[in-house]
RNA sequence: CGGGGCGUGGCUCAGCCUGGUAGAGCGCCUGGUUCGGGACCAGGAGGCCGGUGGUUCGAAUCCACUCGCCCCGACCA
């Protein structure tokens, strides 16, 4: 396409609002205008690349067997009612009635429509498997939009849906799935990284999450770059670092000392001289209705997924500074194990083998030295603790890093969580009702973008992998108004639309040094100057990535792009 | 929802404290000179200073309310 018939706004300077790289490239590129807070406009460029993008995805769904649909992003209640996520889904769910005042939301996604397409048409175990799979947009009520493209209310996803007979053929499904990401995220070039994740709300056994690592990343994934364990932080397990400072050898007994105004750990610390590992950081919660007093060490941090898994609750809270008074006899800076009868004490395994460290009294401003677990209070272990920067992994005892990174696919085994609650049922080869099992696994269409933009820019803007980048190659002539390098652009131009490079041809009357800045800024792999060698029969072949020019012949040029 | 910041031509920002003619750079338009990394000269267009109400002879500037946007936190199938 001519550039001087495109509508390409660059910007010369960062617009004020933006912070993270790529949504200050998407601006500055002529990418996106924003419309209202996480409501953007893709104007052209942004347009092409996501429809790459999307053709990616497309093709292997296709080859794993998916179907793609349409489905409407306007639902009405009571599907979502049926599920239950109605109200569970709460704010974040943009609804609206209808004229006679009939109650609609925006799909957030679409788990519900799926199985009630399912539910009324699938009827025989003989049309099971079915994987049907739609690029749509979805709608979120953000509480925060942020981040340019990373946290919008509109976005464009890729969502499949797996029907099974039976937790094999899930797998199956799942694992095709997982395949299948692979290839898309490897074709689209980025370097990601597939953690273990933990289910979350969605329910269901076994997930994934496809990350990319990004200081503009939202997550906290864990990851030993010696053996490739990789986790997310719900799920991440670790080996803590040793204690700062050795136990007090000895059977010592618990003995009260005055901590006045001391709250927290590191007030005491401060207090005692002693490092935060030698003290015991203790929790009241609530879970279901049922108080538990969670014990860490000083330094640590409660998890809480795997407290919630560790205690088999369906709700928890902290404590409110009332029923801490009134259970503990204290104040939420002076609690601790000792003496305690009337809850469950439940501790991280950090904590088992440990002596005489430091805790509350139960008794405001008054500390215990030489408590002991097991011996002075009895406990259960579990792992309890959030991994933190200097953890080992578990098994082999190598190191661990805590590394930002942003979400741009997510696959779950859901199980029967939506088949069951609406109703999906199908018939075996023995003629018994049986409810199918179904897996969800999506895409972030825009994350895709913005991550290979997070990943890959220098000062001069993006540098977009060639499969995703809105052209494949611009054509630039120096002067457009000498009649040779116009003659040579268009030759150009017509061979490598011919070659299928998706070419651009810069037809501007512009000066080179603006032609060069905007070619670099909207971030096309290649670029070829026609310019003051062209008397010689030579041009250059620019390479957006690594900067470096090379003198090809003009009538070699096009077959010099695709070697 | 809590905390912080910001709303002034398309973009980046100054002016506001201490009220009195709305500014700069970039961009845009016209003409000319230029043409290998965001040119130069000359001329020009473009702004109810986010909105409403108040104080005042007079408000971009002071006060109140309100709307919007950004950042931190909470939240995040």
């Amino acid at each position: 396409m001519r550039w001087s018939q495109l509508f390409i706004p660059t910007l010369r300077e960062n617009p004020a609002e933006a912070e993270v790289p790529s949504h200050q490239l998407l601006l500055r590129a002529g990418y996106v205008r924003q419309l209202a807070a996480g409501i953007y406009n893709y104007l052209f460029l942004a347009q092409r690349s996501l429809n790459k993008i999307q053709g990616i995805v497309r093709e292997e769904m296709d080859a794993i067997g998916g179907q793609e649909m349409y489905l409407p992003g306007l639902n009405p209640a009571e599907v979502w009612q049926e599920s239950g996520r109605w109200d569970v889904m709460g704010d974040n769910m943009f609804r609206l009635k209808d004229r006679w005042g009939r109650d609609l939301c925006l799909g957030m996604t679409h788990e519900e429509i799926m199985t009630y397409i399912a539910r009324g048409e699938l009827r025989s175990y003989k049309q099971l498997p079915q994987l049907w799979y739609q690029i749509q947009t979805k709608f979120r009520d953000e509480p925060r939009p942020k981040s340019g493209l990373l946290r919008v209310r509109q976005f464009l996803m890729k969502d499949s849906y797996s029907f099974d007979m039976d937790q094999a053929g899930l797998d199956a499904a799942y694992q095709r799935h997982y395949d299948a990401y692979c290839r898309i995220f490897d074709r689209c070039g980025l370097k990601y990284t597939i953690v273990e994740a933990h289910s979350g709300a969605m329910g269901g056994s076994q997930s994934h999450e496809f990350m990319v690592a990004s200081d503009a990343g939202e997550d906290l994934i864990v990851v030993c770059a010696k053996t490739g364990y990789a986790a997310n932080m719900e799920k991440a397990v670790s080996r803590a670092s040793a204690p700062s400072a050795a136990d007090p050898e000895g059977d010592l007994a618990p003995e009260e000392f005055h901590t006045p105004g001391k709250k927290s750990i590191e007030d005491v610390c401060a207090f005692d001289g002693l490092p935060a590992t030698s003290h015991i950081k203790s929790l009241v919660l609530v879970a279901d209705d049922k108080p538990v007093l969670a014990l860490l060490r000083g330094d640590h941090q409660l998890s809480e997924p795997k407290f919630e898994a560790a205690v088999k609750a369906k709700t928890f809270r902290p404590a409110h500074p009332a029923e801490i008074e009134q259970w503990m006899g204290a104040e939420a800076g002076s609690l601790g194990p000792v003496g305690v009868r009337n809850m469950r004490v439940i501790a991280d395994r950090a904590l088992e083998g440990r002596r005489n460290l430091i805790a509350g009294a139960n008794k405001n401003d008054y500390h215990l030295r030489n408590v002991t677990p097991g011996q002075h209070f009895k406990v259960e272990y579990f792992d309890l603790r959030q991994v933190m920067a200097g953890d080992t992994e578990v098994e082999t005892g190598e190191p661990l890093e805590i590394v930002k990174s942003l979400e741009i696919g997510h696959i779950f085994k859901l199980g029967y969580k939506y088949s069951e609650s609406m109703g999906l049922k199908v018939l075996d080869a023995q003629g018994k009702e049986v409810t199918p099992i179904m897996g969800s696994y999506g895409i972030g269409i825009e994350r895709i973008l913005c991550s290979a933009i997070e990943l890959y820019h220098d000062a001069d803007g993006m540098i977009l992998p060639p499969a995703i980048a809105p052209f494949g190659l611009v054509i630039t002539p120096v002067n457009w108004n000498d009649a040779g390098q116009r003659e040579a652009a268009e030759k150009l131009y017509a061979e490598a639309k011919q070659a299928g490079l998706d070419p651009l041809l810069d037809d501007r009357d512009e000066r080179p040094g603006v032609k060069f800045k905007d070619a670099d800024l909207i971030g096309i792999p290649y670029r070829i100057t026609i310019g003051k060698k062209l008397p010689q029969g030579l041009v250059e072949l620019v390479n957006r990535k690594t900067k470096k020019a090379e003198e090809v012949t003009l009538a070699g040029a096009i077959a010099a792009v695709t070697k």
